[in-house]
DNA sequence: TTGTACGCGTTATCAC
DNA sequence: GTGATAACGCGTACAA
């Protein structure tokens, strides 16, 4: 019922519990071939399978890294996570998931979690500013990486150019000839969303474009990151901008779901996109190949961001002293059909 | 550097590790009040934080739950281990998650990963048949709970009736008054996949309507369930579906994105829908009010799959022998907007 | 080349 | 009420 001990390999090979442990933890000590063979058959015969517990408690390293991320149903944390999982399965590193359900009391739980579990390092995808339960990671040595959020506080980080990014949107748009371009979003109560929102300023003031404060239209309310809710909030928007004597002739959007709403709102007030208006998103979240049309966006490369983070934190778990630096990724712009010049 | 101990506690306190350990792991043994403040304070001074493997490895029990599925990028497994995710922190359970890439091979080898790494408990949505790993699992006494798939072995099991799902969304086209009822798929090579023929088949008997060969188109190949090919494959089979003599009023289909491929092959050659040709999807992906028009669907009950074996899998956990059942989820019908009567 | 013995950090059993 | 001490399963320094 409970699974074979190295001692049990130890008494069904007549070897002693070292020896075992030589041959079976892959070390390099010499063992005679004949001793090595009596290991490995009791070994197999007992379908022995070491225990990482007392392994770990011994080697002081659990070859786990935890994840800290809001909410795997965002399709942008999904990809995000599937980029961690295929770097650190590549390295033969474990994830050791948890799902803040974006509670900064939940978050700050988890780290302190994954700290009593001994995991090499620690991946944060942070909703919070508060830095107290990550200060106590890095004081404590734990190797910890913030992804995308970056927090007040210095600390390994792999972020996005968000600026760069809406800066990017409304060039594309301004070069298709558009000159009345609206920006469409939530509260700038994140710093990624200030910095959107400036990119888009500056891009319209470098292009000599007057910037209409009517033209951002921004939810009252925090909406809840949900699809659903970012999509009615993109709808009611693209909307009140629609009522506008002169109306916008393109929308860059704060993410696509948002965009993937005013596409919605615009058809059924007979708009036609990109012919009447053009819309472009922000995210590039696998459905925007698939919607109709398929949505013009910026790549924020989730996954890039993940694969990244993890290789970071295995070369940092593995090599204390390489040296390290945080890394900001850029934009990169995919054309689908939801842009075009105005009529 | 290296976080603080029970010892270091101890030392602090000037109590012994005992009753340091008898404190501070919340345990109802009696210590005087005197002791226990001195220990809470020397505790709080050190920063204490238990460690997990310790615990571990003396009481055999991780708090630990591995999880393996094949990809989080699809949304369905997004919502299973969302569900997961919820269940397992209301327990303060954690979750450690593998990724099989659709690999039999790598499905094992997570599987073994985590037997090494002592989890209280596995759950498995498995893509192979092999049985050899789950079998190592359970005879090892690991607790494990199979979801959606069914394994060829005794083991409990969370899954849904496919049969039931499609037998109700051809009878719903059937009640709208629809006769001509194709079904839009893919090979029959996942037992999941043959129920779901089966009930659509079963339903037009029992109604009395002809099974026409002619109206279920199935991909020659395996698409490799990315949704841009179960996409494409909608839109190709409703496509072929259309050049029938006699085309089909409606569409069963496989699952919602092969419904999303199908609706926008509809549009293309100016079908309106659900005026002209009613499609029903399934699996009730949160993308489905969002499309246009929102689509019907048989709702899968992902969250609720993760959720309960979650429940299952930590009652087992805790009571060795409470008495345990598989248990099979029916599908609901969730009407939106892309279904009606036939004109 | 092999074996003995200790320690990793914890809990639990037994004396006192 | 408290404190030694023996496990848990493993790796490894040291002795043989």
């Amino acid at each position: 019922m409970k699974p074979p001990t190295l001692r049990d390999v130890a008494n069904m090979s007549g070897m002693s519990l070292a020896t075992v442990s030589r041959v079976l933890s892959g070390s390099d000590y010499a063992v005679s071939e004949p001793s090595r063979r009596a290991v490995l058959s009791a070994a197999k015969k007992l379908r022995y399978m070491p225990n990482a517990l007392g392994k770990s408690l011994k080697t002081s390293s659990t070859r786990e890294i935890g994840v800290v991320i809001p909410n795997i149903t965002n399709p942008y944390y999904a990809l995000l996570l599937q980029g961690i999982q295929d770097a650190a399965a590549q390295r033969e590193y474990h994830i050791l998931l948890c799902n803040s359900n974006r509670d900064a009391g939940q978050e700050a739980r988890d780290i302190h979690s994954l700290l009593a579990k001994r995991v090499d390092g620690i991946l944060l995808a942070s909703i919070s500013q508060s830095v107290e339960a990550v200060q106590y990671a890095l004081d404590i040595g734990c190797t910890l990486i913030t992804m995308e959020q970056e927090l007040p506080i210095r600390c390994i980080h792999v972020g996005f150019d968000y600026r760069a990014g809406s800066w990017m949107a409304t060039k594309h748009l301004i070069d298709k000839g558009h000159r009345r371009i609206a920006f469409i979003g939530a509260p700038p109560s994140r710093h990624s969303r200030q910095q959107m929102l400036a990119g888009y300023r500056q891009c319209l003031a470098e292009h000599a474009l007057p910037v209409d404060e009517r033209m951002i239209q921004l939810s009252e309310t925090e909406n809840e990151s949900q699809s659903i809710y970012e999509m009615e909030n993109g709808a009611a928007c693209a909307a009140k901008l629609l009522e506008n004597q002169d109306r916008p002739t393109a929308f860059v959007c704060l993410n696509d779901m948002t965009a993937i709403g005013a596409m919605r709102a615009l058809s059924a007030r007979g708009f036609r996109v990109p012919q009447d208006v053009s819309v472009i998103g922000f995210d590039n979240i696998p459905f925007c190949e698939v919607c109709d049309p398929p949505l013009t966006t910026i790549d924020q490369h989730a996954y890039a961001i993940g694969e990244m983070s993890t290789k970071l934190i295995i070369e940092r778990i593995e090599n204390e002293d390489a040296n390290q630096c945080s890394l900001t990724l850029q934009p990169t712009l995919v054309e689908r059909r939801s842009t075009s010049s105005p009529a």
